[in-house]
DNA sequence: ATTATTAAATGGATCACCCATTCAATGGAA
DNA sequence: TTCCATTGAATGGGTGATCCATTTAATAAT
């Protein structure tokens, strides 16, 4: 589309077509007369129209990460909405992790390699309304990370497995200076690069979802009341090198094991595990 | 800050501290010397305070589901921004699937019950993004049924097979009748209620935020060849004999034969199984 | 050559309006 | 009295003008 090439793709006169306040007299005119069903009226707004116009073009592959947006009184104008409007539905994108709006000349708003903890804060809304319990989260936790196991074994490179080495000799560095929450850190990023070593990262997000969340009940919990996992890092010594040997069944019933003793922890003071405690501040490092 | 109880939670002054405008010559004073990095300024906008306010209201309980939230205009002046930037928040939210917004007298902004939905959005995000390949989604996907076939052997109600045999009713009735993309249809909302059949919504989201995706690709090869899976229904009711005798083994070997054969199905024609096809429109009830 | 200054472009935010929708209150007709 | 049409206020939806803060490139001064 554009014309004059520049380092990163200045994306110039997009032609977006004018949305331009088509006054809701619409109705959709239902098309094939198969369902009776009158549900989605909902008046199309207009933030949602460019949200979906954006979108498309990413599905389209006519956006790609990195690509910037027209200025966004330039883009306002070509799909001819109030810039407030327009704002709008670029805050949405940015929060929903597609896009990255930054400031000052050679500024803009650049499509971004997507950000997989978006899936987290999905998680972490559920939570908050009720929709997803927390027994629910952890049982689904387990399932997970038993699958995950045996993906591991099978698909784990040596350099998965040599960062896993690295976490534990972290883990056990925080634990010979008594430095408890830094390793409930380890322990998110074990999960993490155990995740990882799937090779796949629809699993690989999946699983951090799951466990930033449950992290955070361990994380307070951990804070509160000062205990801490006992025989950790050799707990996890003895699951890697299961993990080395492919040994799937063996690591995961050590896995499994160590999660429930974990579940045994944070029960004992059903009260630390009310939500408000997890999820209501935000730790280093457990957000963007 | 009316007084004046009216029947549905109606909100009112939730004495909001006023935000205004701490402008950037914050830098964070880092606290604890432990870590010297410098990374995370993005100079906090005023749009993500009022987010993470909400949602940290959220988090303690202070709102629920069916709250409503003060007026733009009150809220705005409470919270010492202009409602221009309040609306910016209130859209990431409702985008988010947290707020729903509503006009009129006795309209505001609603707290919802949360949207499983949001999780195919962000799937769908990734892929768009190129941030995760559609072999590693069906690989994924293959692996989570797996894990769905064992769950729903061990928890699904009577209810929950009785809708599977509805499904597969209806099935039935779309094949007899040529109605191949209502068939389409009908295998999506088969996975959907497998997946609730686990009795656990975070495998259902996850199962439906997978699903979703691949049924997009099925729509699109069965609506562009016009090709569709033999022996369909057939195979259904092999599946659901043996789920009802909560037979995890032979079940988990019929889907995962199925599943495959999909997968040939859609492989024949490694054209059709672009993203652009499938991700670019919106089929009806694909979308909220 | 190096450094300080300036100017322009861009996102961030505000203000003052106006429109469309919704719903309770009002009031007139049956 | 009962019912239905009217009306008006509250609310979200949207616009346009205007200013601020930040960033960067071009320019000027050293």
């Amino acid at each position: 589309m554009s014309t004059k090439s520049s380092p990163r793709a200045p994306q110039r006169s997009r032609t977006a077509s004018p949305i331009r306040r088509e006054r809701a007299t619409d109705l959709r005119a239902a098309g094939s007369a198969a369902a009776p069903t009158f549900k989605p009226i909902h008046t199309r707004r207009t933030f949602e129209e460019i949200c979906e116009r954006i979108r498309e073009q990413l599905a389209l592959g006519v956006l790609k990460p990195g690509d910037k947006l027209p200025a966004e009184r330039e883009l306002a104008q070509q799909l001819g909405v109030s810039r407030n409007v327009l704002r709008e539905a670029l805050r949405s994108l940015e929060m929903a992790g597609v896009l990255r709006l930054q400031k000052g000349v050679k500024g803009g708003a650049f499509i971004q390699q997507g950000d997989t903890r978006r899936m987290n804060e999905v998680m972490r809304d559920m939570l908050s309304l009720g929709t997803i319990s927390v027994r629910e989260l952890s049982e689904a936790r387990v399932h997970v990370l038993d699958l995950v196991v045996q993906l591991a074994c099978a698909n784990a490179r040596r350099a998965d497995l040599d960062a896993l080495e690295a976490n534990i000799e972290r883990t056990v560095l925080a634990t010979s200076e008594g430095r408890l929450l830094d390793r409930v850190e380890c322990s998110r990023e074990f999960y993490k690069l155990l995740a990882a070593s799937t090779g796949n990262k629809v699993i690989a997000m999946i699983v951090d979802s799951v466990t930033e969340i449950h992290m955070r009940f361990v994380y307070a919990k951990v804070a509160s009341s000062g205990v801490a996992m006992a025989r950790l890092a050799e707990k996890r010594r003895q699951f890697l090198t299961a993990l080395s040997a492919r040994n799937a069944e063996l690591a995961g019933r050590l896995l499994r094991s160590h999660l429930e003793s974990v579940q045994r922890m944070l029960e004992q003071d059903p009260g630390a595990m009310s939500l408000h405690v997890a999820l209501a501040d935000v730790q280093p490092g457990m957000r963007r």
